[in-house]
DNA sequence: ATGGGGCTGCTTTTT
DNA sequence: GCAGCCCCAT
């Protein structure tokens, strides 16, 4: 009798819960009610991913393990009558708080952690919650793998050696460190370019190499080696710094949880869920570093898009998704295939582009509203002209069709592009804002006010030291500063120290008391941190260091504004932040991206990359430049690599599902980038597209150009990535056929040979061949010299 | 030590 | 096309 109550009231509980989330499709409130467990969800673009994320974190705190069948209470008649009652004509906030009283073992805030993976995703995250929750939702972890790490390291890096006031150097500083160390160990930039080398640390560490597992990886490959003496010296460099770059990180807090059980028995005890968003972007470490928090409670859901995977460049891995139900064996999985923000058309074409890829999970996403307009392929002459018709469309669409200018994006493969874009959208007066390029904390003036403020809260900073010792100028030269740096190698000492006591050094005595002056001044102002706000602390830097003189003497007086904008920024940070401290806004900022920064309310055209605008949508989007050559990259067509040539693809799987209604895709003639004109053929994904969803126009000039279908699909894949020296088509090279790796090749006077190697070169391309003519062996040849056929 | 002039090289994408 | 680099002259 009494089991008969419960299934009966488990029954309406549910119907209840249904009731409740009546808003969502079947698939997004399974996923809500996976609360115990493994969880991955397969998320196609636009499939209210988000949304679903947002309502499941919710729904745990509410109502913890409520849904499930043996999730509640004593029942009696009484409450089995309020709860019929309820589903009959019972408010959402009613049956809400009706709930909510009957769940036990509700989680608390800070039990549960968000990995998202921008910063701004996380604050919309939290302030989504905090609409549904309320203020005590607040407590809540949510944040960037980084942005979380560092939080932890923070509290416990000191067990690993480190200072917690460490600073966080970003690419810029990670480059002047191997600059440096090339200079060191006299190594030659083209034997080995140091952001080849840079690039292979940053794997390395990504996927858990120390510089003693590395040297063994190496083995007896000198290249690997020379990047294992670069990688070794470069961690020396960060350890005498206190500094830590992006991938440390991630690394030094697994490394914290391998030596210090009990420091991740606190951690993995308290987070009794996980969820990771864009999981598809995870590298090694951050996969390694979800499964150790997670091994506890076991409560883990992981979200992402295998078709969406666009920063393998960077170390992430889709296997990590493609694998995680080996990981968790008891795993759920659940697909959300039903788009709410395209038309027909666009995702027939987003599906028809992505299903060419072959490494992937398979989805068709399909919506119900219906097919929509076709999507325009438009040809234009010259690039400025494909910059004029979309500000025309935009205008068009604005004074007659009551758009408005934030409805519109245009997204391009390189950031190089946009040049082109804003030229003609200034002189338009059409409002715009474009993301990348020199992003605000990266203009000069920004990193070397934050250069004094990380060394006055890391004095053994010694990168960014050098940054500011003669900025602005104070007579200490670059001898001097050699001289330092060689001092402090020798003694082991910090740079600072060093400078500290530059009259006690022959070789720097010259400059004392111009070091002293440096020193007295990075004494008063550290002085001054201990009492005073970062914004505070700003101007004073500023002041102090007549830093502002500088620029407003300088022949860019306009710069100052960016100092003045800094001060705001740190300001803006004082209200928000739970920790205002100095420390914490030098980590804050180091973990922004112009993303984070992005208004939504802002009435404004969009000018992005293609990779920034991954999770947003617009009803308008315009796809210039998708030209083979640029989209998918020369090199990504050169390398002859699969992987590659997928990766751009879902790049531009990605572009397409950005677009809600319209959807134009241009490409043009002629384009001029980096200082030379080339001629691109139409991107070979367009080709990819039904027919029958595209609608093509050309602009009256580009008639005279247009070729038969067999002759254009011969010079696409011929000329591809052909950069053209000359200005007119006239004069420029004629095609030369091009060949991959492994291609089988036929030279005039060497006989036949296999492509080893090509290396991209100007306008040409530099093969490596090994002929079949044991006399020939080896040769590197021009391919625009060589006159090389197929064979 | 500083400033200017000419050169090269570099162009995915970014936490 | 341009920024940043190096080298040279002051």
């Amino acid at each position: 009798m009494a089991d008969d109550l419960r299934k009966q009231f488990n029954l309406v509980k549910k119907q209840l819960f249904d009731k409740l989330y009546s808003r969502l499709n079947e698939k997004q409130r399974e996923a809500v009610y996976s609360v115990n467990g493994p969880l991955l969800v397969l998320a196609g673009a636009g499939s209210g991913k988000t949304t679903v994320l947002v309502n499941r974190i919710a729904h745990i705190l509410s109502f913890g393990n409520l849904y499930g069948d043996d999730g509640a209470v004593n029942v009696d008649v009484e409450l089995l009558a309020k709860a019929q009652s309820l589903l009959e004509n019972g408010a959402a906030t009613e049956i809400r708080a009706f709930l909510s009283v009957l769940a036990e073992d509700k989680p608390q805030p800070y039990e549960l952690l968000c990995i998202t993976f921008t910063n701004k995703a996380a604050n919309e995250f939290k302030a989504r919650l905090e609409n549904i929750l309320g203020e005590n939702s607040k407590e809540l972890w949510s944040g960037t793998f980084h942005s979380v790490c560092v939080r932890i390291l923070r509290r416990h890096i000191e067990l690993l050696g480190y200072n917690s006031d460490f600073t966080i150097y970003d690419t810029d500083d990670t480059k002047r460190i191997i600059t440096d160390i090339y200079k060191e160990l006299d190594l030659s930039e083209d034997a080995l370019a140091p952001r080849t080398a840079s690039n292979e640390i940053s794997r390395a560490k990504e996927s858990s190499m120390l510089p003693d597992e590395y040297e063994i990886y190496a083995g007896n490959d000198s290249r690997l080696n020379t990047v294992a003496k670069i990688y070794r010296r470069y961690q020396h460099s960060l350890k005498m710094a206190n500094a830590l770059d992006f991938d440390d990180i991630i690394l030094l807090t697994l490394k914290l949880f391998d030596e210090y059980p009990e420091v991740l028995d606190k951690y993995r005890n308290r987070f009794k869920y996980i969820s990771v968003d864009e999981y598809q972007d995870t590298n090694l470490t951050q996969n390694r570093l979800v499964l150790m928090l997670s091994s506890k409670h076991c409560n883990v859901c992981v979200v992402g898009d295998d078709d969406q995977s666009i920063y393998s460049f960077r170390g992430a891995t889709v296997e990590n998704i493609l694998s995680f139900d080996k990981a968790f064996r008891n795993c759920r999985t659940i697909r959300l295939e039903q788009n709410y923000r395209s038309t027909q058309n666009i995702l027939s074409a987003a599906n028809a582009i992505i299903g060419n890829n072959t490494l992937r999970k398979g989805k068709n996403l399909w919506t119900d509203k219906g097919a929509g307009e076709r999507i325009l392929l438009k040809k234009q002459y010259t690039q400025s002209e494909e910059a004029g018709y979309i500000v025309s469309y935009i205008r068009e669409q604005v004074m007659h069709n009551n758009a408005k200018y934030s409805d519109f994006a245009v997204l391009y493969r390189l950031n190089a592009l946009s040049n082109a874009l804003e030229i003609i959208f200034s002189k338009s007066r059409i409002p715009y804002r474009v993301f990348g390029g020199t992003r605000f904390y990266e203009r000069k003036e920004i990193k070397d006010i934050l250069a004094y403020l990380a060394v006055i809260n890391n004095p053994s900073d010694n990168v960014r030291i050098k940054r500011i010792l003669n900025v602005p100028k104070r007579g200490i030269g670059n001898t001097t500063s050699v001289a330092i740096y060689d001092l402090a190698e020798r003694e082991g000492k910090s740079v600072y120290d060093v400078i500290k006591d530059a009259a006690f050094y022959p070789e720097i005595q010259k400059s004392a008391s111009k070091l002293d002056g440096f020193c007295s001044l990075m004494a008063e102002l550290r002085e001054l941190s201990q009492t005073i706000t970062p914004s505070e602390l700003i101007k004073s830097v500023i002041e102090r260091t007549k830093y502002r003189d500088m620029v407003l003497a300088s022949d860019e007086p306009e710069r100052a504004e960016n100092l003045d904008e800094l001060v705001s920024a740190a300001m803006m940070f004082e209200e928000n932040a739970e920790d205002a401290s100095l420390a914490a806004f030098l980590a804050d900022i180091a973990l922004v991206t112009d993303v984070d920064n992005y208004d939504t309310d802002a009435n404004a055209v969009t000018l992005m990359t293609v990779h920034s605008s991954k999770g947003l949508e617009f009803p308008t989007v315009f796809l210039p430049a998708f030209e083979d050559g640029i989209f998918p990259s020369t090199q990504a067509i050169m390398s002859g690599s699969t992987a590659a040539l997928e990766e751009e693809r879902r790049l531009a799987y990605v572009a397409v599902t950005r677009a809600k209604e319209h959807l134009v895709i241009s490409h043009t003639g002629t384009r001029l980038l980096y200082g030379q004109t080339t001629q691109n053929p139409l991107s070979r994904f367009v080709e990819e597209i039904p027919k029958n969803l595209v609608t093509i126009e050309q602009s009256v000039k580009t008639v005279y150009n247009n070729v038969s279908e067999a002759k254009r699909k011969y010079v696409s894949s011929q000329q591809s990535f052909i950069k053209n020296v000359t200005k007119t088509p006239a004069e420029s090279k004629p095609a030369v056929e091009q060949f991959e790796v492994g291609a089988r090749v036929d030279h005039f006077s060497f006989g036949k040979g296999t492509v080893k190697k090509l290396t991209p070169m100007g306008g040409d391309v530099l093969y490596e061949i090994e002929f079949d003519r044991a006399d020939v062996g080896v040769k590197k040849l021009m391919g625009s010299f060589a006159k090389l056929r197929r064979s």
